[in-house]
DNA sequence: CTTGACCCTGTAGTTGCTATAGGGTCCATG
DNA sequence: CATGGACCCTATAGCAACTACAGGGTCAAG
């Protein structure tokens, strides 16, 4: 295959990607199809390398794929103001608070419930019990 | 319907739990399927309350739902030890001690790159930057 | 010319529900 | 006694975001 040609598995490992969730973000509208060889193969380029890391990176930061295309999009048209990527961002920042705030509340709980288990039998299990309804 | 005897509709107005949740929650095996009244209605009783708000309180507090049917199965024997029971919670914990600290660091990224955002157009924003591959 | 690594399509599975379609039951009111 | 509406039933499909087959085709090396 050519100079900067890439099939599904090269693209695959220099984005730390699994072929079938390369084949999986075209058939959801995120990475266009790409070419294909006289053996039905996909043929990637460089903007498709490009594109898919940009995926994964925002995948990595937790984005979406909903949020990903919109960044996608925003991201194509170069000239229009970035007011909207900083809202999608900001969104995601809060939602990210949350969650933290959310965990940090159920640990504090699961700490007091695991402090209390003398490990006897489960019959005065105290973990049981925080979970049984009638305490 | 008798007295201690509930609907489905009563089950889940009393555990805040959608019916067609109660319902999967039985094909999956948490819950064990009731009597059936003439009319083929679900007839719950007081052990069948108590279970689903034991699986709830455990959903609630992060557990799968593998765990929670290991939780149950614990429960049902009150006479072995509670270590299994210790080890379940202790492992969930740790995995949201884990989350907590992901969820941490990927705000501290999101922080940095929507701090650098100047709000101008999208081809030089820093958030599309941060996502591109070739910084 | 065959072997093995790779690629193709299509479909089903995962988790934990939620929603819909197309019906049946129950009870109160007219 | 009929009828309306709230409730119940089953079965199936859908959601996110992949992952894992099955059952084939392609390609390059030995």
């Amino acid at each position: 295959m050519g100079a900067n040609i890439l099939t599904i598995g090269h693209l695959a490992r220099k984005t730390d990607t699994k072929v079938e969730t390369i084949r999986f973000y075209e058939k959801s509208g995120l990475l266009p199809a790409p070419e294909r060889t006289k053996g039905n193969y996909r043929a990637y380029d460089l903007a498709h390398l490009g594109r898919l890391s940009f995926i994964r990176r925002a995948r990595d930061l937790g984005f979406s794929l909903d949020q990903v295309r919109e960044l996608l999009s925003l991201s194509d048209n170069r000239n229009q103001s970035c007011a909207a990527v900083d809202a999608i961002a900001n969104e995601h920042r809060s939602e990210i608070e949350r969650k933290i705030r959310d965990l940090q509340a159920l640990k504090l709980e699961l700490d007091s419930i695991i402090d209390q288990c003398g490990c006897g039998t489960v019959a005065e299990c105290r973990i049981i019990d925080s979970l049984s309804p009638s305490q």
